[in-house]
This record gives structure tokens, C-alpha cells and sequence, in this order.
DNA sequence: CGTATCAATTACAATTATTCATGCATTAAT
DNA sequence: ATTAATGCATGAATAATTGTAATTGATACG
């Protein structure tokens, strides 16, 4: 009846990986020939080629390609399940795998790491911050089992909370004009120096939410990945930046910065976390969320 | 090194749906005794068991429900795979698997159908409704290739675009006051039957954009699943309804029902088609998302 | 109780996967 | 050119896996 089997997938996969079914061989620990009978089978039994022979190298054909999208799909899958599997049988509940969208996200997220660690020994906690498709499809294709970030999908089968409010401000330095402004407004920026992270300006917020809707482009545009040599940037008055209040004001005694209101009212943001329905009974994920809305509760008394 | 394979997959789904190993063994065309010795191994593997064995009874662990979650998620991508793989083998080019989120979908779908397959006869429409998590899931899922939807999703890995736009009326019958009205007011529904498809009213665009803005309610709320019953009941008098313009006015020789603007403004809507990024090479994928579009386009110019 | 049903087990058979030895074609080097 | 090296394919032999038949023991049910 069927005939795909994992197999056939991961000789796909590590002939892609490896550049020839030799190779591949080695890695699977079996012999070349071992490889070439069940390819040939294979393709005898789906009746097309995986691989065009152009003299002794393997070309992949439409049909291989596919294969090896399906394969890339399917083997991490069933990877993750049998770890998890593992993971059981030793007593060990699992693992949480975590998705990040932004870089407050990920700042955040390190804060409600540790205590998290702490009351759930048996868990082991994966950030990941990459995906092909995105948050929400890594959410959907079962790359991870939580996503922490800026905008919410109320939709379908996945649900989401918030689970922080902050605001996000302007960074200025110790001989900024700004510095004890009140507000700053999005003209005043247009001579600035912005420094941003590395990451396509539709998805940063002070051009979303600040410049973009006022027409306003600041002089120069620097991107910096790593925050800490972003407010040291900032501090020498090399630039201005945009970050969560709460940040800034944490690493003040550190940098000699300063955090601006974006506009009168301010830029207020949210964090939400989102994961699958379907796995809201799962114990250490409601740990994780409920211990994340714990803090914020926490913190909105305090404020 | 794996241990986990397609098989052990199909055994705990067919345990599950069968209910016993001895029936699982009857569908798999293998001997309960077959099935009894690759479980053990399987079993003694993972070090954990996959059922509960309560005298003769297999319930499964928690193990098992995962196993089992696992199984439904992978095997058909499987199953499809091959299906794709042995098309592709025959020269035909492939399916297309198609989601509805909306009746006015289905509607407009039928139309655009015909010409499609009269277009590409290598290719196969598979029109699916019923959705774990929903259409966006489906399609990262990928239990289909292609979404038609009202609400898009501008994000990650998956494009939207617009392919149709068309009025939402009211549908009256022949001797309804209404009949003639330039437009109808939220109030003046308050004191009929108004009879919808079987969908949760958060979904329906008639609550959503018209009566519960209003704070107004219906007198009572009919369900019927077709689209004619649904008109006959409208032109026998027994309620009104809501439903695209085009729709109204193609079935106005066959039902006495007249279209009234909902509003003074009218409500107009869109359908979107929405696919992964990484489909948009495929010819038939890309041909069906141009054949909407021309339709829309012939439309517009003629409205 | 006796019978039917089901999973587990043992011993054995059948099938399938893998290796070994080898050939043939292609690429690289002398 | 000639030789060496590399890589895939093939056939026969063998190892390993997967399957079956027959039987047992347990359990549910009339």
C-alpha cells in the first residue's frame, strides 16, 4: 500500500545534504549500495525519477525537490516527537519550545525564563528565532510550541494573551537636546541618526507608529544587532534609538541614556503569547503563561 | 538510531479506530500477531508503554495520545505526498486542495471552477470545509494549497490577495414592506425572522457590521443550510435573509426575492485567496489566482 | 461454567534489507 | 593519452527484519 517511508526521506535529505549518495551513505552508516537498491526501488515503485544521472552526479528532478520539501517538513516532526517520547519514559515532562518575533520580545522573555527554570526542573526551555514561515506558521507546523510577540492573531486554533504592556521611547544621551523634553515629536527626528536592529522597516514600530504616519524619515538609518552596543551607540551621541522604557531605564545605571516619550501620549506596546489550543491542557504551558501574567500583574500594582 | 516509523504510525491510528489490535491487524491485511510483536518492540524502545492493558482492553497512555496526535497530524501529509508523487508520475500535474471559510465563498467558487478545470484537465479540485484549526492552519498545515476567505492574513509566510468584492443585502419576498426601500435601517429587522446558514454569529457579517453595532437584534433567528431553501423560505414570506447581491440577482429568476441595501451606505465585502509563498511557483497554483483576478477584473468594468 | 474473544508468546517461515564483489562511466591528474 | 580516482549500478550471497501459525492464558459475557 504505502510506499514513502521515513527512510526514503532521510536518504533524500542526506543526499541533499552530502552531495552524493556516497556520502550519504557514510552518514547513515550504511554502504553505497545499501543506498542505490532502495532509491532504485523507490523510484521504480513511484515510477518516476528522484534524480537526474548527468554522468555521476545526482541532479535532483521536480519529483526530488518536492521530496526533499516534504522531507525537510516531516523528518524535524518526527524528530521532536520521539525526543519527546524519550523525554517521558524518563520522567522528564517535556520541552517548551519557544518562538520570538521581536527584540523586546526576547528581552522580556529572559526575565521570565529563569524563575521559570527554577519551577519546572523537568523542562527543558529551546528559543528559536528564525522561521521560514513566520511565527505563526512555526506555531502551526509544530517548529515550536509557544510564540512570544508583538501582534496577536485572534483566529482559528491558536490562542493568544497578553502578558506585558510597555512603552516604547525614544533613546537619547547625556548631551542630547532632547534629554529632558517632555515629548518628542516625529519632525525633530528627521536630523537624528536612528538606530535600529537589523530588521525590515515595516516591522519597526517607531516608523509604524511615530514616523511613517507623520512623513517623517530620520537623516541616517544605522543598524546595530546587539542592544548593549546599541546604547553604548547612543551614549557616545553617535545616534538615537527606540526601545521599551522598562529597558532603558534598567541599563540607565549602566549607559549614561536617557528614555524620551514618542509623541504626547506616548507609544504604548504589548506582548502577547500565543500557542495551540489544542495543547492548552498541557501542564508546563499553562505554567508558562500563567506564570508570565503573574508578572504582569505584579508589575501593573507597582506602576 | 530512529526508531519511530510510518508503520508504527499506522498501527496506533488503526488501534485507535478499530479498537483492538485484532481488528487493526484485519485493515492493515497482517496478523494480530504481527501487529502484538512490532508494538512490543516498539514499546520496549521507547521504554514506555503506548496502552494501558486493562484486561483485554487497550486503553491508550498519555504516551499513546500523543503517539496518536502525532499519527493524524503526519500521516495524511504522507498519504498526499504519495498522491502528488504518483500524479506527478502520470503526467498530470497535481491537485489542488481548496478551503472555504465562507458560504458566499462556496458561491463565488462554483463559478470560477469550470473555467479552471476547462483550463488545466491535468489538474483535480478537491473543495474541503471542516478545519481543525481553521482555514490559516489548514493551509500552514498543509492539509490544503489554497484558502478563499474573507478576512486575510498579511503575514509570515502565506500571501492574500483580493479576488472579489460584492455587496451583502437583504433578501425580501415578494409582498415585504421592504421590498421597494432604498436601504433598510438596523431597526426595521428588529421585528422580523431572519434566517441565516449554520454558522456562529461572531461570523456573521450581517451581526457583525449592521445589527450589533446597532444594539439591535432579530425576533428570531432560523438556520438552514442551503442557499434555496434558504430563498424559498425568503419568497414564502417566512424571513429574510442576507446574502451577497450578485447571488440574489443570478437567482432572482427562479426565487420572487428582491435585494435591499443594508444601510445607506450599503456593506461591502471581499474574498481573498491565500496560498503559501512557497507555492507561488507552481504554474496551476499561480493560473488559478490569475483566473480569479480576470474574473474580477471583467467584473469591475462592466459594474 | 462454558464459550468466545483478545493479547501475548514461541518457534519457524518468508520477505526484505544490506553487504560484498565487481563493472562501468565520468572526472581529474600526470 | 593514459592512468588513477571517484561515484553509481548490479547480481548474488547473507544478514536482519518482519511476518505467520499455532497455542496459551486471561477476561468478559451469556
Amino acid at each position: 500500500m504505502s510506499i514513502l517511508e521515513r527512510t526514503h526521506l532521510e536518504i533524500i535529505r542526506a543526499v541533499e545534504q552530502h552531495g552524493s549518495l556516497t556520502a550519504a551513505a557514510e552518514k547513515l552508516h550504511l554502504t553505497q549500495s545499501a543506498l542505490s537498491h532502495t532509491v532504485r526501488k523507490l523510484e521504480d515503485q513511484l515510477g518516476l525519477a528522484i534524480w537526474h544521472r548527468e554522468g555521476r552526479r545526482l541532479r535532483p528532478t521536480q519529483a526530488g525537490e518536492y521530496l526533499l520539501a516534504v522531507a525537510n517538513r516531516l523528518l524535524p516532526q518526527l524528530v521532536h516527537a520521539e525526543e519527546r517520547l524519550k523525554q517521558f519514559a524518563q520522567g522528564e515532562r517535556g520541552s517548551l519550545r519557544i518562538g520570538m518575533e521581536c527584540h523586546p520580545c526576547y528581552q522580556w522573555l529572559l526575565k521570565i525564563v529563569s524563575p521559570y527554570l527554577a519551577a519546572w526542573p523537568e523542562v527543558d526551555v529551546d528559543v528559536k528565532q528564525k522561521f521560514q514561515f513566520g511565527g505563526i506558521g512555526a506555531l502551526f507546523g509544530y517548529e515550536i510550541d509557544m510564540l512570544v510577540t508583538p501582534d496577536p492573531l485572534y483566529k482559528a486554533g491558536l490562542t493568544f494573551e497578553p502578558v506585558f504592556d510597555y512603552e516604547q521611547v525614544l533613546v537619547v544621551g547625556p548631551q542630547h537636546p532632547l534629554r529632558d523634553a517632555a515629548y518628542v515629536q516625529p519632525k525633530q527626528i528627521s536630523d537624528e541618526t536612528l538606530i535600529t536592529y537589523p530588521v525590515a522597516i515595516e516591522r519597526l514600530d517607531i516608523y509604524n507608529l511615530f514616523l511613517t504616519p507623520a512623513g517623517i524619515a530620520p537623516k541616517r538609518h544605522k543598524i546595530i544587532e546587539t542592544t548593549d552596543i546599541m546604547l553604548q551607540m547612543v551614549a557616545s551621541g553617535r545616534g538615537v534609538a527606540a526601545l521599551p522604557r522598562w529597558l532603558v531605564e534598567e541599563q540607565s545605571a549602566k549607559f549614561d541614556v536617557a528614555p524620551v516619550k514618542l509623541g504626547p501620549e506616548g507609544v504604548a506596546k504589548q506582548i502577547f503569547l500565543g500557542f495551540r489550543e489544542t495543547d492548552a491542557e498541557i501542564d508546563y504551558l499553562r505554567a508558562f503563561v500563567a506564570l508570565a501574567r503573574t508578572h504582569r500583574d505584579k508589575r501593573r500594582r507597582t506602576i
